[in-house]
DNA sequence: TGCATTTTCAAACATTTGTTTGAAACTGTT
DNA sequence: AACAGTTTCAAACAAATGTTTGAAAATGCA
């Protein structure tokens, strides 16, 4: 029996060893992530991956879960009033979630990582963790769009205002390389937040129309 | 003198090694990618890679050159007429290159993930083959805003439009998980094309209203 | 055919990797 | 102080990986 079983003995390695591989995995991977690699940036001895955690792959486990949880819990985002402005909350919600200085900032990048290589901890990561996010998005387009919405309809634009948002994150390597000068807006939330509502409320309403006058097209030939 | 002078003498193995390495690489990532698997899986003896490329990063540079060069090949989209029809043909190359059926399937995914594990050979990725397309959408977007916009803000939406594509290719692992059932309409290239285009056209109008009236309140103040 | 060049092949090599081990150091409790 | 439980540590191990090697086979050309 390795492990004690009072609540909070000492878990000042084992802290610091999920704290520093989740920068590393974050940062190359799971695969290019060396045991050696985390133990000496953590300063602890090399076995003390194998003793806190049973091996490689469940310290990964782990470290997904704590940016899981860490996920869930900046995603409450008290949602009354009109839908836009549910909309501007959630907006401003998730990428601030991404981008929260304060939360260790690996942890978006991990789960953007985990989508690009997926491994057999995508499943768990998205019942727990994404489809919670993607109903409440659904719900809000849903009051945006109207009732003559299909399904297929509701989901693209879903789709379009979450990948805008990932995008920073996805793709920050690429755009740091496009623009080698600054570019801090990136990481300017507030700006970012506000560009992204008023295009996707901008997308909404042009798709909002389409779809009336589409159904009076309709009514039109049917009468 | 290991490599013949004639301009094509029988790239046979040479080829399949490329074809077969750009699967697995886009599947599995270069690290966790391993020679052997590569050579077993093209059926060629385990030093042909290190005879045909140099070493395995070489030949991992080989398989990002042909992605590049088969994404470029594919982004000519004559840009003629009304900016919005420019757009609707950018969109539409843009998307049809990423889920071309045609070429290799893994072309798209691996340069996606070239960006979320950035590798050496992103920089030349990026100044080769990116900065053109992104110097394209630019302009299309300019024109589509009028001359009131900033830099800051046609970046912006450029990276708008741009991640509602993306979108499709860095989370397909995730939607896939998302919604078991079918989902097929992830690959209905024209359904997408239609969907990015009107929502991204109500998204800068919504835009250009802001600039304009901006710009409005701004003269009034100033007068 | 004869010969040089190119390509393939099986075997081995040097490193790196994740993991194990057993002893030492540390901790809290009686 | 004595002891059991817990944690750390250096060393080593087994497996896997990228690469090399030298000989054999295939190929192209006179």
């Amino acid at each position: 029996m390795p492990r004690p079983s009072s609540p909070r003995p000492t878990p000042e390695t084992r802290d610091l060893i999920l704290e520093t591989a989740g920068r590393i995995f974050a940062r190359n991977g799971f695969r290019a992530t060396t045991v050696r690699q985390i133990t000496r940036e953590a300063g602890v001895n090399l076995a003390a991956v194998n003793y806190h955690f049973r091996d490689k792959q469940e310290l990964y486990v782990r470290v997904l879960q704590l940016a899981h949880q860490a996920a869930a819990r900046t995603a409450k985002a008290d949602l009354v009033g009109p839908p836009e402005k549910k909309l501007l909350a959630f907006i401003h919600g998730f990428l601030d979630h991404l981008f929260d200085p304060q939360r260790p900032e690996w942890q978006g990048r991990l789960i953007a990582r985990e989508m690009a290589e997926p491994s057999p901890a995508l499943d768990r990561l998205v019942a727990e963790s994404i489809l919670p996010v993607k109903k409440r998005l659904s719900r809000i387009v849903r009051d945006l769009l109207g009732p003559g919405a299909t399904e297929a309809q509701m989901r693209k634009i879903a789709f379009s205002i979450l990948g805008q948002c990932l995008f920073y994150v996805h793709c920050c390597e690429m755009t740091k390389r496009l623009f080698p000068k600054g570019l801090d807006e990136t990481h300017d939330i507030a700006a970012l937040t506000n560009h992204v509502f008023h295009f996707s409320i901008g997308g909404i309403t042009a798709i909002r129309r389409q779809i009336k006058s589409k159904a009076k097209t309709k009514k039109k030939n049917v009468s």
